[in-house]
DNA sequence: GTCTATAAAGGGATAGAC
DNA sequence: GTCTATCCCTTTATAGAC
C-alpha cells in the first residue's frame, strides 16, 4: 500500500517542463500536456487545481535539484586560470545538457517581468548559488571590481552565446565548432582574463 | 483625395508592437490590440487577413529603420578605447531607449528557434548592421581573435545585462547605479580591455 | 473603413461513471 | 486515478449593414 501519487505527479510536471519551456504558459494547452504524457486532460485536474497551479509547479519542479557542483572547482588547488577555466567550462555543458532548463529561466525572466514572485524563485532557487560561487571565483581573480556587475557579466557572457546558438548561425564567420562547449569556454576563459588586447 | 490607409496599417501595428513584445503571440488577443488602438476587433481584419499575418508584420515593423550608427562612431579619429567606450554606450543608450525593441528580439529568438524564416528576419533585418560594426570595432582591437565569437561576446556582455535586470535587484551587490548606462558602458569596457587581472 | 452580430473552433474547467 | 461527456467562456474569423 505505498503511495504511487508522487511519481505520478512528479511525471506531470516533467512531461510539461519541456512544454512551457518552449512555448510558454499561455502556448501551451492542458490537452497538449495530457497527450504528452498519455492520458486524459480531465485527469490533470486530479493533481492540480487549475493550469496556473500546474505551471508553476513545473517551474519549481525545473529548478528544484538543479545545485550543481561549482563549489567543488572553488575549492581545488589549481591556478586561478586553471579554475576559471573550468568554471566557465562546467556552465557551459550544463546549459548544453539541459537546454529545457535554460530556455525556461530565459522565459521566465522574459515573461516574469514586474512578477516579484516569480522573479525572486529563480533568484533563490536558481541562481543563488551560482552567483555566490561566481562572486568568490571573480574576487579571487579581480578583487577590486564591482562583484555584481561582474558576475552577471560573467553569466552573460555564457548563457548570450547559447541563447544566440540558433540565430548565430546566419552570421558570417559561424562554424560548427562555435557550439562546441570547449571551444567556447576557451574563447571566454581567454577574453575574461586578457581583455581584447591580448 | 490622399490615401490615409498607410497611416493606419502603421498605426496599429505601433500599438500591436509593444503588447506582443511583453506577453508574446499566444499572449496577446485580437481583442487587445484593438482596444489599444481604440477600434473593433473585427476591423482589424480588413487591414491584416488574420493575426499570424498583423504579428508577422508587427516584428517587421519594429525591426525596420531602427539602423542606428554605429558606423559614424567607428569612423571617429579617435584612440580605439575611446572608440569602444561610445561604441558600448551607444548601444546601452539604445537597449534602454527601446525596451520593445529589445524584448522582441529577445522573444523572437526564444520563439523562433527553429523556424529559419523567422531568424533569419533577425538575422538580416535587425543584427546585420550591429553586427558588421562589431565585426570592424573587434578587428581593430583584437585582429587574431575569432571575430564571431568576439562580436557576440560583447553584444552578450551588453544584451545580458539588461534581460536580467528585472532579476538583478534581487542579488546581493544589486545598486540602483547598475542600471545606469554610463556605469555599464564603463564597467563593460573596462572589462574587455583589460580582463579580470586588469 | 468601421461597426454589430454571429459563426466556428479552441481551451479551461467540472460532473459523474467506472 | 482516469475516463467520457459536457459546460461555458474566450478567441479567431466572417457576414453584412452603414
Amino acid at each position: 500500500m505505498r503511495p504511487i501519487h508522487p511519481k505520478t505527479k512528479t511525471d506531470i510536471l516533467e512531461k510539461a517542463i519541456p512544454l512551457f519551456a518552449r512555448a510558454g504558459f499561455s502556448g501551451v494547452t492542458m490537452r497538449q500536456i495530457a497527450t504528452a504524457i498519455g492520458m486524459n486532460a480531465a485527469s490533470l485536474y486530479h493533481h492540480f487545481p487549475d493550469k496556473q497551479t500546474l505551471y508553476v509547479a513545473a517551474v519549481q519542479q525545473a529548478f528544484s535539484n538543479r545545485e550543481f557542483v561549482l563549489s567543488e572547482i572553488l575549492s581545488m588547488q589549481l591556478p586561478v586560470e586553471e579554475k576559471l577555466h573550468r568554471f566557465v567550462k562546467r556552465i557551459c555543458d550544463f546549459i548544453e545538457e539541459e537546454p529545457d532548463f535554460s530556455m525556461l529561466i530565459h522565459r521566465e525572466i522574459l515573461d516574469g517581468d514586474g512578477d516579484e514572485t516569480r522573479l525572486r524563485l529563480i533568484a533563490d532557487h536558481v541562481f543563488k548559488n551560482f552567483f555566490a560561487a561566481v562572486i568568490t571565483m571573480a574576487k579571487e581573480l579581480s578583487p577590486e571590481k564591482d562583484s555584481h556587475l561582474l558576475a552577471f557579466s560573467i553569466f552573460g557572457l555564457i548563457v548570450y552565446h547559447y541563447q544566440t546558438a540558433p540565430v548565430r548561425q546566419f552570421f558570417p564567420g559561424a562554424k560548427p565548432e562555435h557550439n562546441d562547449s570547449q571551444v567556447v569556454a576557451d574563447h571566454i576563459t581567454d577574453l575574461l582574463l586578457a581583455g581584447l588586447k591580448s
